[in-house]
DNA sequence: CTCATTTGGTTGGTATACCAACGATTATTG
DNA sequence: CAATAATCGTTGGTATACCAACCAAATGAG
């Protein structure tokens, strides 16, 4: 009976894992009301101040689009704004306000408790060796994702060599 | 410069590889307009036909909504049918119709280039690591997810014993 | 310099993953 | 048996991840 390969196909594994991540997470951060993509924004928004839509879209491999609407969220709670940029009229300047830099800084512990606990039925050669099958499938498999995927500053991201750990 | 944990974090490398999947099942799978939430229904009706919706979304751990709206698209496209169940007039008795298992039939060849394009970074010894850590992890934290997981029929998915590989 | 191309942002649409709340039915229990 | 519980499906809402199409602005080529 050959149909029920379902339960170990890498995509089902895949796809319940990220929805048991985003769970842990959003339970975790549940009294910010912040998603995980409110925090990688925020994220990428502290380190590159004035980004632009676009690059902020390839900082996080985001579509535009999704982009977008996460701003609208977080601009409409004040937490960041954006005005058109001065040196190219097409794009958006897009910074936190103070707001947001403090919910950044509240958000801190619970999202690295939220990693300790996804991470928490492995042993620490398991989680370097799981971050690390990840890192090199995500790499590897770069040219099939729709959606662009441009680090921020100078880590490239080696595949196969993953960093501290969590 | 701490800020940038993100690249590490598990939750992001999961997101990404998640993204990826999809986009690769997506395109596989393109010729026969065939989404991974869409080919999971599928087959549980192929194995289990008459289930009502809240079985179905436990078999593949889907919220009941979302397997109501996937239902409805498939419906529309002549692929399966519903009708209150006799037993249970709560209840909606789903079936696939033969254009819906002919499709299905149709599906495997995409799905499984789709699945060995997946784990194509990996060394068969990867290939079982890495799928016996989703599992591990999957099993683990099953009580975290918001959504239940009832697997079908007597496989009762053990952690850390990655099956007949991929 | 002008024209074609590309880029950045937006709009409107679909699909998955949730939540809250609701009627209808079935199960439970006192 | 009667009143309460739990369950099933549905509706309407939000958030992420896409697509296609569009306009404005900037870049490129001739």
């Amino acid at each position: 009976m050959p149909v029920f390969d379902i339960y170990q196909r890498p995509g089902f594994l895949l796809r319940r894992a990220h929805q048991i991540s985003t769970a842990i997470f959003e339970r975790s951060c549940a009294h910010l009301g912040l998603t995980p993509a409110q925090y990688g924004v925020l994220s990428v928004l502290a380190e590159q101040p004035g980004v632009d839509q676009s690059s902020l879209a390839r900082a996080l491999a985001f579509d535009k689009v999704t982009v977008l609407r996460v701003l609208q969220g977080l601009e409409a709670k004040g937490l960041c704004k954006r005005e058109t940029a001065a040196a190219n009229r097409r794009q958006m300047a897009v910074e936190l306000t103070p707001q947001g830099l403090e919910l950044l800084h509240l958000a801190r512990q619970p999202v690295q408790q939220a990693a300790d606990l996804l991470l928490s039925p492995f042993t620490p050669a398991q989680r370097e060796q799981f971050l690390g099958l990840l890192s090199t499938l995500n790499a590897s498999l770069e040219t099939e994702a729709r959606a662009g995927f441009v680090p921020v500053q100078g880590q490239p991201l080696k595949a196969g060599k993953p960093p501290i750990s969590n």
